[in-house]
Formats: C-alpha cells, sequence, structure tokens
DNA sequence: GTTTACAGGAATGTTGACACTTTTCCGGGC
DNA sequence: GCCCGGAAAAGTGTCAACATTCCTGTAAAC
C-alpha cells in the first residue's frame, strides 16, 4: 500500500530539473521486482546483488536496499548478513500452509462480496464461466482461462471492501502464484474448479453469502487435495 | 509476544570494558517499537522523528531509518514524504475490518490446533476456564483473566503449526490489541465470553475440529457485535 | 593428489556529510 | 490587531566513501 504516490507537485516548484530522466523510487524499484519475483522472471534461490542492481536501475545502492528491505518483509526474499538477499524458495509445507489460509480468507471474501454488492452483480460472470469459459477449457486454452480466473477473484476481493483482507490476499497468493498453471493441468482439475466457480456466483447471484463462502471453501480444499495428490508430479 | 528479552550476550561480562555496549540490531529497534505502538505507550498520531530516535538508542540514522521501513511496511506507522513517519491512528472501519478476519482466521487456527494436538492438551485449560477464571471474573480480576486469555489464545495458534498463519494473526493483533481492555468490561461481556471459550475447549478436548472451529467464529463474532452496539463508549 | 594457508578481490554493512523540503519565527505592512 | 512575506532552523531524503566480511584463486606443504 505505500505506492501510487508518483509526485505531488503540491505548489510552484521553480526550475524543475531539465533532465526528465527522474529516478524510480524505491517503491517503483521494490514493485517491479516484486511482479518479477511473483511470475518466476527471478529463479527462486537467485542472488540479487545490490551492487548489480544499483546498476540495472542507475539508482544509487541505498534505494536498492530500501526496496530489498521491503521484499525481506513482505517474505518474498532472505537477507543473509553480509552474504546478500536470495529469492525466498516456498518449501511444500508453506504451500499448504498457504492453501489453508486461502480456504477461510477467500472464503470470507465470497461472503463480503455477497453480502456487500448487488445481487446483478454476479450474472455477466455467471453466464461467461457457464458458457464461453467451458468452451476455452475443452479446447485447451488454458492460459486465456486464467485470465479470467484471476479476474473474478480480484473482483470479489474488490467486492468485499475490506482493505485488510485485500492486502493479506495479495501477500499470500504472489508466493504461489505460480502454481496455478501446474494445478490447473492436472486431470479434470479445470472443469471441476469451473463448475465449482458457477455453484459459487449462482449462490452469489440468489445473495446466499454463507452458501456462497462454503462453496469456495470447499473449492479451495479440493484444490489443495489435488496438489497433495500430484505434489510429486508439480514440485 | 514474551520475546523481548535482547539477551545477545550470553556470558563474560567480568570485562567492565565500556565497549561492551553493543549498538542494537535494525530488529531489536523495531521489536522496540512495535510493543511499544502495540502498547500505546507511544499514542498514535505521534511523531517519530528519526534524529530524536537515532539519540535515544544511540545508533545512526540510516538503522532508524530501517526499522521505520519495516514499521511502515506492517502498517504501524505512515511516512510522509519529508515530514517523518507518525503512528497509524486504526480508524472504525478498519477495526470491523480486522476484526471479520479474526473471526476465520482464529477458528481456523481452533481447527487445525484440535486436529494437530492430542486431545488431553486442552484438559487442563478447560479446569482453568471452568473454575478458577470464574472467580477471577466475579471478583473483578480482569487483567488477570486477560493474561490466562492470551496465554490461551498463543497456545492455540503454536498448536495449529502454521508459521504463515501465525504471522498474519500477530499482524493484525497488535493493532487492536488496546481495545480487548475495552470490551471486556463492557456489560456481561467477560463472562460470555468465558463461557464460549468453555464451549470451545469441551469441544478441542473431544477432537471435535470444525464445531470448535464454529464456536470460535461465533465467539469472535459476538465480540464484534458488542463493539459495535458499544462503539460510542469505547473510541 | 589433496589439503591448508594466505593474499587478493568483490560484495555487503556502516557512517558521515550534503541537498532539499517543511516548519518556525521574526519583522514589516495594511 | 491581523495578515503576509522571507530568511533561518530543523528534519528528512540521498549519496558517495570507508570499513568489514566473505568468497576465490593460487601456491606451498604433507
Amino acid at each position: 500500500m505505500p505506492n501510487d504516490s508518483p509526485r505531488t507537485h503540491s505548489n510552484g516548484r521553480r526550475a524543475p530539473r531539465a533532465a526528465a530522466r527522474r529516478t524510480k523510487s524505491a517503491a517503483e524499484i521494490f514493485q517491479d521486482l516484486r511482479t518479477r519475483i511473483a511470475q518466476q522472471r527471478i529463479a527462486p534461490g537467485a542472488k540479487l546483488g545490490e551492487t548489480d542492481l544499483a546498476a540495472e536501475f542507475g539508482v544509487s545502492r541505498a534505494r536498492i536496499r530500501e526496496a530489498l528491505g521491503a521484499l525481506e518483509q513482505r517474505g518474498l526474499v532472505e537477507r543473509i548478513p553480509n552474504r546478500g538477499a536470495v529469492v525466498m524458495r516456498l518449501d511444500l509445507s508453506q504451500v499448504f500452509d498457504i492453501y489453508e489460509i486461502r480456504e477461510v480468507l477467500e472464503g470470507l471474501a465470497a461472503r463480503l462480496a455477497t453480502q456487500n454488492a448487488p445481487h446483478e452483480t454476479w450474472k455477466e460472470d455467471l453466464a461467461r464461466f457457464q458458457g464461453p469459459l467451458k468452451d476455452l477449457i475443452d479446447r485447451g486454452e488454458l492460459q486465456e482461462y486464467i485470465d479470467h480466473y484471476e479476474a473474478l477473484r480480484r473482483k470479489i476481493i474488490e467486492a468485499a471492501a475490506n482493505p485488510v483482507l485485500a492486502e493479506m490476499l495479495d501477500t499470500i497468493f504472489e508466493k504461489t502464484q505460480v502454481l496455478i498453471r501446474r494445478i490447473i493441468i492436472l486431470p479434470g482439475r479445470a472443469e471441476v474448479g469451473r463448475k465449482q466457480h458457477v455453484a459459487m456466483l449462482q449462490a452469489m447471484s440468489r445473495g446466499e453469502a454463507e452458501e456462497a463462502e462454503t462453496i469456495r471453501r470447499n473449492g479451495l480444499r479440493s484444490a489443495k487435495l489435488a496438489l497433495e495428490k500430484y505434489q510429486r508430479f508439480i514440485l
């Protein structure tokens, strides 16, 4: 949350530096590295050298250091004294820990979203998951299906209107984001997940908040069970 | 959080060298400020000047800066550019947001603790909440009751054996810790809470994990409702 | 051939000084 | 008396140099 404040020109500041080449702020560097790590464009276990990053972003080491500190607080990198920062590699137990938490937290998000948003909010999403997305799965266009899935997930979290919850889900989701691609290719998994989303959206369209919560919880639990069953093929 | 004993020097204090005074690490300063803010020994809205803190702890400003960054990431202070860090004051909506999350998260902790720990683990706690603690409440010894309540809460979280969950509960609990004293003095609230704990501990002693989860959730929900009802007297 | 010791290099940790912004305070004007 | 500049002071943001630690490579000893 300490982002999105690019530059506030509060008042008349004369002689803005002619050099339009403004250096990136620490928050921007943090955000950049965050997405790179979440998408595994930087491999787990890789070393993040302060000097290298300072050269790459064209900023001083102090600012890199600040960004690395933020990454450490969020559990994305591990800092070893005098040895630098390495991208945290998530072990199996932590993955299951996170899925146990996602069960209840995303269930809560579904309940709150149902309570806070008008019932008709979910009509179009329901239609999409019943029709076009089924075709997408049948044709094996899984990446596009994932995009719709994540869009719905974000829409639900936003409708839940609980910033603390949103922040928490962000923090844990970014750690296991890469696993979705590996889970969804498991036999029958994509279609099972789609049906669960249809059931949840139907409950949400009827305003049945607690039912939506239960369905979402069970959906994530089944995803966790699939992960346990096929863990040797995934990790 | 009973671990604020910076006992780094395990032995050897024979040499009365004045230089034995090792400077505190950024993590230690962070811990110190964290507990001070959580216990409101530093008032919400108070300014934390870097220069002042550097003088108080006897370290350089850079280290203070690192600690402040960690506090900012945790949402305990807000940093305004060129104006310093002020202790975040929690507004009402955020309190309710946190209680909604605590409902499901502490419910999850109760379920996991029931599943992971032997049933007899909770016998002594059950006996304590049925007998001595009832007397404590009747006599109005609320602070001592709170101590036992928080001890049981920590025991459950530890038994849940989910480090990610423990970390999250820590993060949100420290923001509303001070409210417990104000809730528990509400009419009949302490006794209601005690009965709910007895019911939960009975379920845990029988190994009924899901029932324990439901009871804990309802318990926190009733606390939230009490908070809503009496919010004018509390905040 | 393997191991150990030592020096060189590279990266991180730390410090102090400097630049910029905000606030405060003082004096003048209406 | 009140309001409005404007300079000094205080505090934060930033940076470059210094200190320390760890890793690497080479050479000598067993």
